[in-house]
DNA sequence: ACCTGAACACCGTTCAAGT
DNA sequence: ACCTGAACACCGTTCAAGT
């Protein structure tokens, strides 16, 4: 949409030549607009006006697709989030840069959570594990160091994209956890006493609150190593 | 297959009746044999050599015959688990529980994290929230903890699957692992730096400990909060 | 070189019809 | 009540044919 912006008279004909990128942002703008389920070859080539086999000549095929949407926002995340200087402060700008990523892009995080070898992955590594040297984390403790903070960042994209895909558009959140949090009450408490004890916090908790308090709980962990 | 041992005679007729722990079982059975995307209600309708529709008289949808596949295995893995005295013990056992459920199965790993609202997550949610009490961990904190734990395994959870969805069923993972290191290591050391410091170490390096550490990680953090 | 769109080989799901 | 299997409405992907 904002491609076309400069030439909105003509809606009949596409004019411009396709390329992998204007796939990729058309990509990205039905994702965001209505979810994963939404983006189909089909409702893509009507978008970009253009056939089906036209975008195969540039994609190699959905998984590529999705590995290249999910690269451009992290990309734009990981630069984004450079400057500051505190290793700590980084490693905590850095995730809270994916979870406002994961939050504005729910489909990113089923994409991560679903193909970890992509090089959207590799990166968030990179910027995570690049702050440890400074934090005075031992060489041979970096590897498990990152990698738990990875895999603790890939937890929370998996499950948030879950949540979107389960939330009605118009649907809040809160009355959502309400849901949740009647269904775990109605529970036994004497098989699930801890879930009984924690309802009540489910409904009144903050997402991303919660989930900068885990990063730091793993911060003072990997502390406890240097 | 375990269930038709006792009349193993007669192939060419189903005698028994259907039914939902029956279908679970062909389900678990074609999943752990052939992987996600061999499972389709024709193949599990000729694997129970009855029509594809009759599934959905006991089974909802795809989704619900999925969760109750995964809350099957995970339900093992927490009965399995119990008897650990010392509560950082039972959430080791927990993990680790979790790892090898996991790498038996794959398929798990990717369904928990595409679908962490189900009853598999909470239990798993239970068994580690429950000894967070016993562990001197303050009440108003115990949320926080349980979900970074979780969060963690999830992480997991997602990135053991696709792993298994990429590899060849006769590659070892060796060979694999291999193959991603040259990767890394051809990136430009300048840009990443620390991939490539670890490169070296990704051969070589057992998934499993690793795991483990990163469970060791995040309890070192929850006792600096106790 | 790049695009078109019909065709192919699948899916999950439904439903009239059977027992 | 439970099962059957053809039919429906989709998919991703391919490919001969066009420009």
């Amino acid at each position: 949409m904002m491609l076309m912006a400069a030439k909105t008279k003509r809606t009949e004909r596409r004019t411009d030549a396709l390329s992998k990128q204007r796939i990729v942002d058309a990509a990205i703008e039905i994702l965001d607009a209505d979810g994963e389920s939404a983006l189909t070859f089909r409702a893509l080539a009507a978008c970009l006006a253009t056939g089906a086999g036209a975008i195969y000549w540039h994609v190699a095929d959905k998984n590529d697709l999705l590995a290249a949407t999910t690269n451009d926002v992290i990309a734009r995340v990981m630069t984004d989030v450079v400057g500051e200087a505190e290793p700590r402060d980084a490693i905590r700008a850095i995730a809270l840069g994916m979870f406002d990523a994961i939050d504005a892009h729910p489909w990113v995080g089923a994409q991560l959570s679903r193909e970890p070898w992509q090089f959207a992955v590799l990166q968030i590594f990179e910027g995570v594990g690049g702050q440890l040297q400074a934090l005075g984390v031992p060489e041979r403790a970096q590897f498990d160091c990152a990698s738990a903070l990875v895999n603790y960042v890939l937890g929370l994209a998996g499950q948030y994209a879950a949540g979107a895909r389960l939330l009605a558009r118009d649907t809040d959140r809160s009355a959502f956890l309400a849901t949740v949090a009647a269904r775990w009450v109605q529970l036994d408490p004497a098989e699930y006493p801890f879930v009984h004890r924690v309802a009540a916090q489910l409904s009144e908790h903050d997402d991303r609150e919660q989930f900068l308090a885990g990063v730091d709980l793993i911060l003072a962990g990997i502390e406890t190593v240097g």
